[in-house]
DNA sequence: GCGGCGTCACTTTGTTTCCT
DNA sequence: AGGAAACAAAGTGACGCCGC
């Protein structure tokens, strides 16, 4: 099923076929794998989605799906109409920018559950570009306030697991902290083995690999609004050193801190 | 030459998988 | 559920490149 509208596209398949050609889109692109196994080919590196993991996609990002296993959802939003919903509410001044992180979020889940639901309806076509409409700002919303990665200032971690959110809520008050497995392991009542499976389970990432994200999100807007060096913001969020602060950002970002400023001084 | 930035090879630590 | 081992990712220090 395809629905198209002027703020972006929805499409929903069950066939299990994957893609031979490249693609190179306009649009943000929202990729989920409700129940089923995805693959994404990209230049660098292939990437996976399994049951519940969405991947969000920044504009021309070059890639092509390899295969998937059962129902897969592709939403695409206009850029033009994701940067409005953006400055309207006032999550960002400039046009969002995500980073390349396979995520899990009840809240997007849920998302497309309902969106499922109100398809699988008999409804006219009025009714259903009346719900895309509407459809696509509530989806904005939720991936410029959820997304692990989109935006330093708000990004909201409610909607997990209590086991899990008082973990993320110590994290993001003290990023900047030598943080162990141990010392998270702490703030909870699970053992070390099932913390590392439950926080996978619940955000699709692991919890060291959250803290990474959250401190080079917390260093983009030293970047922004800051001449201080790489070194010296590289050290403020955390990281023991540049090299380590680098690595990160260019696996995210698909560039270096030193680019990512470029870029926004030029915008 | 100096300082800042980025990369590389090696070491350390975290994560996942397999097993009991 | 929890431990051991294998594997993957991050941290470290050294070094090359570039602009001043």
């Amino acid at each position: 099923m395809i629905l198209e509208h002027q703020n972006g596209l929805l499409l929903w398949r069950k066939s299990l076929l994957g893609e031979r050609i490249w693609r190179d889109d306009l649009s943000y692109k929202l990729l989920f794998s409700p129940n089923g196994r995805s693959v994404y080919q990209f230049t660098e590196q292939d990437m996976e989605l399994t049951a519940g993991e969405s991947l969000l996609l920044n504009p021309h990002v070059i890639h092509k799906q390899l295969f998937h296993t059962s129902e897969k959802w592709i939403v695409e939003l206009s850029p033009a109409f994701l940067s409005d919903v953006a400055r309207e509410v006032g999550i960002t001044a400039s046009d969002p920018f995500f980073a390349k992180i396979v995520f899990k979020h009840p809240l997007i889940h849920q998302w497309v559950d309902t969106t499922r639901l109100y398809l699988q309806m008999q409804t006219t076509e009025t009714e259903q570009r009346f719900w895309m409409e509407n459809s696509l700002i509530q989806l904005a919303l939720l991936l410029l306030r959820l997304v692990p990665g989109a935006h330093a200032e708000n990004w909201n971690i409610e909607g997990y697991d209590p086991s899990i959110f008082v973990v993320l809520d110590a994290l993001k008050q003290s990023y900047e902290q030598d943080w162990t497995l141990d010392d998270m392991v702490a703030l909870t009542s699970l053992g070390k083995y099932q913390f590392s499976h439950h926080f996978k389970k619940e955000t699709g990432l692991t919890p060291y690999s959250w803290l990474q994200i959250l401190r080079v999100v917390k260093s983009q807007r030293l970047l922004q609004q800051t001449d201080a060096s790489i070194l010296t913001i590289a050290l403020e969020v955390g990281f023991k050193n540049a090299a380590a602060y680098h690595t990160v950002f260019r696996r995210l970002y698909g560039q270096t801190p030193g680019d990512f400023r470029k870029r926004l001084l030029k915008t």
